[in-house]
DNA sequence: CATGAATGAGGATTCATTCAT
DNA sequence: TATGAATGAATCCTCATTCAT
């Protein structure tokens, strides 16, 4: 019972943590993430971070997991579902753009963590994004066996097409007022599919 | 005369200090790149720097300017070339990619102008890639006025395109041994051409 | 009735923080007792411990006390008994290292002591070791005037003696297989007894 | 020429830490040693120190190493000496205390580098004060075998007079007038030398 | 022009101590 | 009594920048 009662209090603790780090690094940039202006955004002192996060590194990582989790989610659950690869693919735009477009604040830390990835990319630890690009780039396979798209790299279609994505969210984040989410998920999804068929290209 | 001299001198030691920033990035990481380092692998002074460049960010931005110049002014011109919009989007991956085949080094640097931009974005400073982009756009809206391509944000397919020749750059440095540099330009190209093509495809 | 049951109670407390304190000591050495890993070994919460000691400080003496406290016990009986100086002395080493052979969690604590007493020599407070070894100078001049040692300082003696025992157990427990614990004492009582003996030595 | 000036400038600022870093010890004991106050003492600012030391460790070994290289360096040449054991012996604590005598701060050095004795213990790394213990009990071997001494553990006999010596230091430290120092000295000489002397004890 | 010693603000982390429950 | 969340001073260390030579 009290237990219960402590570890939700514990678990709110640590979302607001979350989100005082999201607004620090929105604010002031990737390296004005210092410890201070967490604690100062949070209301809380230095020292009760470290009893919520063994380390700043602790604290990074634990954010960006718990900002892209969501998102990683609806991502597998759209690649791994029952739809011929070209709905994925013509859907996964949308998604992907939706989710920086109710969550504005993420975008940087989706920027932070493909920073990271470099670093980590060293290490050869597997990153969240690499293993959303090799299911995308199974997906992309799938495709060409079926003979939905022509045969290439599936990889590195599968690089371009979330990069491509990317581009877009942040064109329209900095664009006063983008036009229509559907619209521009849509140009992805038609540029991406065209180009990747198959057949009658040249008759 | 020796003013000449002098000037030429100094734009020497410029360059070996842009050198010396681009290996220091490359082997140390963006975080890795201090004062000391960078004097340390030129083989000056640390207050020697300062002499130079007024700033550490005039150093970096600086080195970014220099590093990026040579691709910008080749994408240029491109761009401003005499060939078909179509034709010029063909061949644009491969200028992209090749100059990062060739300067490695550069890449790093390229993403850390990328984070960079992020904090410029806000003081409304155009930076040279939204330049570019710019002038990819409006070849983009050439093709499409002159019936190449189908009606569509040509801002945003610019950046799309961008992007994902950066994902293929970036897939290539992190692959062991990455196929033909032309094969994975060539792929960008088709993907985008076919992609953006007007009608005929559906009959 | 229930007064006593509760001091009862608050001793037996006090005696395992104090047993957690010492094995705290052993395990992380001295730098490593903090109030965080005590209450964590002895299993009670971190503020638990403010209500049984004032302070750090104050756990840290009422620890030292409580484990040098049967030692110096010893100490004293043997040194106020009847026997002849020669015969304290000569049983002192075993006394004193048979203890730290028993206790070996205790060496760590010793050490602990002879620094901290370091400062508080400056207050002049006077510590359990000062005692003893002011006792064992009174013996030392007791053989002195009994004719069974020459003439010497008796206080310098002491604390020799004091110190050369310490530092065989010391060196005891450095050691992967230590020798006979009788046969090392015996070592320090003879060369002691030997070394303080009046003239006859030289015919 | 420019380079031995540096050089020797730095050497100087190095010394100048050195005994900035003694007067802290013995100020306010080892745990009141922090490089803030180190940098006060010495009248620089914090991050000078880094200047010149790689780490808080790097100052503190290099302060104990400079203030303990001249006694180790008379305590080997005495050892190392052509004189025959027993003189050895002699001389030994003369030397021992007559240094901390002329240095009284490094008293508190001297104990400093004890207690890190303690840690370094479990690396296996030998410390110059092991290394001296050692070479101490090669020359009282060397008295065994030559009849000068009788026979017994050599290590732990070493062990008990340096300790001796270190008390008596203590002791004449902690005392408001303390004796001659020779006629100290002498004590530990002779209490050690009789007590070690092997023939007609028993008659 | 060049140097490099010195600076000091800023950042991560630890830990004794308090206090509301 | 007992708890444990919160605090904030203290500590080590880095690094951009300045300035006397």
């Amino acid at each position: 019972m009290k237990e219960k009662r402590r570890a939700l209090r514990a678990q709110m603790t640590r979302a607001g943590l979350h989100a005082a780090a999201v607004k620090v690094i929105t604010r002031e940039g990737p390296e004005g993430l210092t410890m201070d202006r967490v604690a100062e955004e949070a209301g809380l002192a230095k020292g009760t971070l470290y009893l919520y996060f063994k380390n700043k590194q602790d604290l990074v990582e634990s954010t960006v997991q718990a900002s892209m989790m969501p998102l990683v989610e609806e991502l597998h659950v759209l690649l791994d579902g029952p739809l011929a690869p070209e709905e994925k693919l013509r859907r996964l735009p949308l998604v992907h753009m939706g989710y920086f477009e109710k969550h504005r604040d993420f975008y940087r830390i989706l920027l932070y963590e493909r920073n990271t990835v470099q670093a980590q990319c060293r290490r050869r630890k597997a990153t969240r994004y690499q293993t959303f690009l090799e299911k995308l780039a199974g997906v992309i396979r799938q495709g060409i066996r079926s003979g939905a798209f022509r045969s290439m790299d599936a990889d590195n279609v599968a690089a371009m097409l979330a990069e491509a994505s990317i581009a877009m969210i942040h064109h329209r984040l900095r664009t006063e007022r983008p036009g229509s989410l559907k619209a521009d998920a849509a140009l992805v999804a038609e540029v991406f599919l065209k180009g990747m068929t198959s057949k009658e290209n040249r008759p």
